[in-house]
RNA sequence: CGGGACGUAGCGUAGCUUGGUAGCGCGCUUGCUUGGGGUGCAAGAGGUCGUGAGUUCAAAUCUCACCGUCCCGACCA
């Protein structure tokens, strides 16, 4: 390719749209352009990069050996109601009518879609397992759209569904593609880290998210060096600590005056001078449409994820302070579980045995002090509640916890046979019995993969492309372009000869000063430079530089051996 | 959906408080100049000041509504 030929609208400013820096240099590199919010328009160099990562990505789920397909993207939504989504993905959903009125749903998701295929096609143990992916384009409404691709309206995903007859099957299906996910971002040179994930109402243990450190992710990531536990914060667990002191254990309950108290954080100050730590933190929650009460450690945090998964339902909110004041006959600020009777209780694990604890009286501008667990206090659940913090223990080895904000790039899934039991695909053993399929789905964000790498690949200059990934893997820099040159001639003989050669390879043939070409370049991010100018070939030389490498001079016939070479290395 | 900020040429912005000819930088066009790290000079083109209503002799500027963009949040009492 001849830059003059292409469409590379690199920007000297960062437009104002942009607040992350992997956003900014996908506009400034003119790589992408925005239509309007969440939706973007991929330029010929930036397609050519996403193509890059779609073809690993192909590539590594073929090696799988996963099966691509290409399923519709528009859905109708009887196969939502036949799995029972239909009301609870609603949120997510964009919806076109045809012309006699009738609703069609764009896909956000394909499980549906790819289960009504295998309940048609699949009826034997003998055909199974069976893997299919696809990468499409997925339209989901998110409720905020940000940071370029990284959450968009409409982005490219590669999702996979196996298909198995025994759990061992499942379970090795599992294995493979969480190694093809190790793999695939190995090779578009991300660091990326797998770590478990939570699964919600589903259950079961098997779930991992493929996360990228980021300052800029959307998710918190919790893990130890001292071992290989790592975690969504969502899932994350700790070392049940309990603090040392929990005080006299016989002391009788104290209702004491905290006029104008309603925080925990005021209860720490004089003339109280509780400690966070020995309070408890009453919260109340609207589960399906009842009261009930969570406790936990006036520091500690709930988990929403956590409590989905004891209460196996999502349909929960915070009560509104009508609504505790109805259930507790105290605002909130007094709210306490002493002698609180027909309201569930769940408490975390860390407040077992406590006692000398402080909570609300249930009476505006009054507490309670040396409140002890299991005597004035019995929660009919115990479970684990909390947000895991930095510095608490890892239960497997007992270091402290590390905290880290990261991008979830991909998640692997086992489903089991939700679906298959809703959408009829069904198998036949050899002992002629039927059986759901035992699924299990697998998705990488492409788009968001993509970006993520630029977010990861980056100095001052701009974008530090892997060659695995980049648009083009050199770029040839004449700095004297008039056609009859000997710089632009040699020019032209090692940009044919790498072509040749297969290397993708875009000749900046551009009437620009030096410094223009240089500095687009390195905003680009191609991986490897050759400069060619009439100073350094008067010393017989041609510039070879690697993006982030030093400048290697080299003979002219040299170059391209250099080029081949420094690409093997990768 | 709630909160906040913003909307002026392709991009970045000034002007708005105190209403009166819309300005600058980048980019673009033309000419000269320069030619190894975003040259210099000169001349140009490019604007429904987000949209609509209102106030006013007069609105980019004041008022209201709507649309759009970006950020934070959607929860802990």
């Amino acid at each position: 390719m001849r830059w003059t030929q292409a469409l590379i609208p690199t920007l000297k400013e960062t437009p104002a749209e942009a607040e992350i820096l992997s956003h900014k240099l996908l506009l400034r590199a003119g790589l992408v352009r925005k239509l309007t919010g969440g939706l973007y328009t991929f330029l010929p160099l930036g397609l050519r990069a996403l193509r890059k990562v779609e073809q690993i990505v192909r590539e590594e789920m073929d090696r799988a050996g996963a099966l691509e397909v290409l399923m519709p993207a528009l859905q109708p939504p009887e196969i939502w109601q036949q799995s029972g989504r239909y009301e609870t993905a609603q949120a997510v959903f964009f919806k076109a009518r045809d012309r006699a009125k009738k609703e069609w749903i764009l896909g956000p998701t394909h499980e549906e879609v790819i289960t009504t295929l295998v309940a048609g096609e699949l009826s034997s143990y003998r055909q199974l397992p069976k893997n299919f992916y696809q990468i499409q384009t997925k339209f989901r409404d998110e409720i905020r759209p940000r940071f370029g691709l990284m959450r968009a309206k409409e982005f490219i995903m590669k999702d996979a569904y196996s298909f198995d007859a025994t759990e061992e099957g499942a379970q090795t299906s599992y294995k493979k593609m969480y190694d093809a996910y190790t793999r695939i971002f190995q090779r578009c040179g991300l660091k990326a880290m797998a770590v478990e994930a939570d699964t919600g109402v589903m259950g079961g243990k098997f779930s991992h998210e493929f996360m990228v450190p980021a300052e800029t992710g959307e998710n918190e990531v919790v893990y130890c060096d001292g071992c290989n536990y790592a975690a969504n914060i969502e899932k994350a667990t700790s070392r049940h600590m309990m603090h040392a002191d929990t005080g006299d254990k016989e002391l009788p309950i104290e209702k004491f005056a905290t006029p104008g108290v309603t925080t925990i954080n005021a209860l720490t100050k004089a003339p109280y001078t509780i400690a966070a730590h020995q309070q408890i933190k009453t919260l109340v929650y609207i589960v399906n449409d009842k009261p009930v009460l969570i406790l936990l450690r006036g520091d500690h945090q709930l988990n929403e994820a956590k409590l989905t998964g004891v209460l196996g339902t999502a349909t929960f909110r915070p009560a509104t302070p009508d609504e505790i004041v109805d259930v507790l006959k105290a605002k909130p600020g007094s709210l306490g579980a002493v002698g609180v009777k027909d309201i569930p209780v769940y408490a975390d694990e860390v407040l077992r045995g406590a006692s000398a604890m402080t909570t609300g009286a249930n009476e505006d501008g009054f507490h309670l002090r040396n409140v002890a667990l299991g005597r004035d206090i019995h929660p009919a659940h115990w479970a684990d509640l909390r947000t895991t913090q930095i510095g608490e223990a890892c239960s497997n080895c007992g270091k402290p916890l590390k905290i880290q904000r990261a991008i979830e790039v991909g998640h692997v899934f086992k489903l089991g046979t939700k679906y298959s039991k809703a959408l009829n695909a069904l198998f036949v053993d050899e002992k002629s019995e039927q059986h759901p399929a035992i699924m299990g789905c697998y998705g990488i964000g492409v788009t968001r993969t993509l970006q993520a790498v630029i977010e990861q690949c980056n100095d001052k200059d701009g974008i530090v492309w892997p060659i695995s990934v980049a648009p083009y893997t050199v770029c040839i820099t004449p700095l004297t372009v008039a056609k009859d040159s000997t710089v632009m001639q040699l020019a032209e003989k090692i940009y044919n000869e790498l072509s040749a050669r297969g290397i993708d390879v875009i000749m900046d043939d551009r009437d620009e000063r030096p410094g223009m070409k240089f500095k687009d370049s390195e905003l680009v991010g191609f991986p490897i430079r050759i400069g060619i100018g009439e100073k350094s070939l008067a010393k017989g030389e041609v510039e070879i530089k690697p993006r982030g490498g030093a400048l290697i001079p080299v003979k002219p016939d040299q170059a391209i051996e250099k080029v081949i070479e420094l690409i093997k290395a990768g």
